[in-house]
DNA sequence: CGTGTAAGGAATTCTGACACG
DNA sequence: CGTGTAAGGAATTCTGACACG
């Protein structure tokens, strides 16, 4: 009964299943690719495929596009996020080397 | 970053992207729902959209097929593991109205 | 900038049927 | 029984473009 979290991110969804789980035109969810937004992969002949991930992030779109933001702004928070996220990563990374080195320390928990 | 076990039984998944899922031909995977192996929605228009859970068990399918097991048995097998969940869950509800009424007893744990 | 739309073509999906075995 | 295939039609998706603002 466990859940594999890999389902989330999946690319399998097609444009037209997007579209009505999002409330999203085909039309929307194409240009906020253009603009970078959203990363689908395509199918061997080109069609795009999303995950639920993917659909997450259209409807996180949609909402900021509701309050008024712009789609490069909306690229702009994503990337700053990103950064954070790769830093945490760095992060762990290089705490994974320390214990590596000197030792495991049990950790607060 | 925890995961929705909802992803897994949503039905999204078109049957061209199921085929290259399983690797099943669709002519197969419309002949499962035929003889009542595997039950996807439709869209408006009706083309029929599958979960991953749908995925997976036709893999299972495929897997038995290759043994030689047929349809017909592959669905009396399946019949037969329904009723045990639906015994389970009686169970469980059961248990439920009897703690609901004479109070709670910690089980083992 | 963000989105609608008409355009034309290519790929997808659907059903019912014939084929083989 | 289980699966392939050709058939014809309807719906899907794609791209590039014009429109409005």
């Amino acid at each position: 009964m466990r859940e594999d979290p890999l389902y989330k991110n999946r690319k399998v969804i097609t444009i037209g299943v997007v579209s009505e789980l999002t409330g999203l035109s085909e039309r929307q969810i194409r240009y906020y690719e253009e603009r970078k937004l959203i990363f689908p992969e395509r199918t061997e002949r080109g069609n795009r495929k999303y995950s639920f991930s993917d659909v997450e992030r259209l409807i996180d779109i949609a909402n900021k596009r509701d309050e008024g933001v712009r789609t490069y702004e909306i690229r702009q928070e994503m990337l700053k996020n990103k950064k954070k996220e790769d830093a945490k990563i760095r992060n762990q990374m290089l705490r994974g080397q320390i214990n590596a080195r000197f030792g495991i320390q049990k950790g607060k928990n």
